[in-house]
DNA sequence: ATCCGGGGGC
DNA sequence: GCCCCCGGAT
């Protein structure tokens, strides 16, 4: 009675003090913050649903939770923070039945903080091999050490958040979890089981990979964690994540927030969470024509004001082709420019798949210079002697990746001298510089200085 | 057989 | 924003 009196309340001062709110479609509630201060709540559930949530999940995780994991720390009030620190690592990339034989063998060779931090590396790599990120077990060990530092100083594990996130292989989710069920200190979890959780109760359809949306999840994650207990809590959500709210067929009848869940009432479950499809570039493939004279100079233009690299100074670039799809190269000489493509023969690009197909644009410069060579039958040649040496520049720009394959056209005085007048005739800024003089005087783009390494 | 998820380091 | 590496899902 009293909350819902205070309630409508705060709802009235709201709808006083910020007439413009009501123009906002959304969902709004305002609180009382402890100075009094009008605040608005940034949940889409009400009050009465965020406060519901812990007892709700806490009750179901008691009754139909596992609570037998050898790492579980719920059951004592002298947690092992090794302990769930270890199976945190662990656990981080892999499902629980895989990680409990590993987990077993480590407490076995190594049961304190201090064994793992003694054992050569090459004893922990035994132990850790077969469970992939090997990464994972380098900082397991480094942490180890870390660890054993840290409580030779102060007699004792952090007690921190940071603490925690200072060592190697724990980030903010794994030292949350380790503050509340290590330590049975307060600490919130926000690793992708969370997030699949949160994303649907709430409807959040924000791409998860974006930090607005992380944000999002992690303050939704600390409003919904009680004070007290946050451990249990943890375990409960975790528990619930990988049993009941599963990726593709989450059993949304046995879980205990599916009356206010709203991905649910959408039917929507398994479009949470979104998560925005990395979007394969596409690829476009150009030759780089290190275009050289007698003198060993190489012929530079300076690339029209608008457009890529737009001012600075490049090689001309040659046409090969541009492709979408998961193409090898070498299936796609099937059109023009069939020498240039050669070259590439024994190259086996795998390229994002994608629709879209790019015009390539040639600069005026580029056109004189790609049928100035077509006239004069040059041939464009590899760099390298070895065809293994010879692979293409990989630059990637926001919209696509080039792969610029270097390659030489030696001319004599003549022909560098007729091509020359060809371009200035067009009003190319052109220069002739060998490699070591044009990155010290001309504005090179990084695919240029790539290429000249 | 292939795709995809996942947490932290860089 | 990529990489690591495996296993579960499809």
């Amino acid at each position: 009675m009293m909350l819902t009196t205070k309630l409508i309340y705060c709802c009235l001062v709201s709808i006083v003090l910020h007439p413009i709110n009501n123009l906002n479609p959304k969902p709004y509630i305002s609180l009382f913050n402890l100075q009094g201060i009008l605040l608005p709540t940034q949940f889409s559930h009400s009050l009465t649903s965020l406060d519901a949530f812990a007892p709700r999940l806490l009750a179901w995780f008691e009754i139909n939770g596992r609570h037998d994991l050898p790492w579980q720390q719920h059951q004592t009030d002298t947690p092992n923070p090794y302990i769930v620190w270890l199976s945190e690592v662990m656990l981080q990339q892999t499902q629980v039945t895989t990680v409990l034989p590993y987990f077993a063998r480590f407490m076995a060779s190594f049961p304190t903080v201090q064994d793992l931090a003694a054992a050569e590396w090459d004893t922990v790599a035994e132990h850790w091999a077969g469970l992939g990120y090997y990464a994972r077990a380098r900082n397991l060990h480094k942490g180890a050490k870390q660890l054993v530092e840290v409580i030779d100083e102060t007699g004792e594990y952090p007690t921190t958040l940071a603490g925690w996130e200072a060592i190697s292989g724990v980030g903010p989710s794994t030292a949350g979890a380790i503050m509340a069920m290590g330590l049975h200190r307060y600490g919130v979890i926000c690793d992708g089981n969370v997030k699949r959780v949160l994303t649907r109760w709430a409807a959040i359809d924000g791409d998860i990979t974006k930090s607005a949306t992380t944000k999002e999840l992690w303050a939704l994650a600390e409003r919904l964690t009680p004070k007290e207990n946050s451990g249990l809590f943890a375990q409960a959500m975790m528990d619930m994540g990988a049993t009941l709210c599963t990726r593709s067929k989450p059993a949304c009848l046995l879980c205990p927030l599916q009356d206010d869940c709203l991905a649910h009432a959408q039917g929507r479950e398994t479009d949470y969470p979104v998560k925005a499809k990395k979007q394969p570039k596409p690829s476009k493939f150009s030759n780089a024509l290190l275009i050289e004279n007698e003198n060993g100079e190489i012929l530079w233009l300076q690339r029209p004001d608008n457009g890529i690299w737009g001012g600075l100074w490049s090689l001309p670039l040659a046409f090969i082709e541009k492709i979408s799809g998961k193409v090898a190269v070498k299936d796609a000489d099937k059109n023009k420019n069939k020498e240039l493509i050669a070259a590439n023969d024994n190259q086996l690009l795998e390229v994002a798949s994608n629709e879209k197909v790019y015009e390539t644009e040639f600069t005026t410069a580029e056109q004189i210079i790609n049928e100035w060579i077509n006239k004069n039958e040059l041939v464009a040649k590899s760099v390298n002697d070895t065809l293994l040496d010879d692979s293409p520049i990989k630059h990637s720009l926001t919209h696509f990746h080039w792969y610029l394959t270097p390659q030489t056209v030696n001319l004599n005085t003549k022909q560098a001298q007729e091509i020359t007048e060809a371009l200035q005739a067009g009003e190319i800024n052109i220069n002739w510089l060998n490699a070591d003089d044009a990155q010290a005087t001309l504005g090179l783009p990084k695919a240029m200085v790539k290429i000249l390494e």
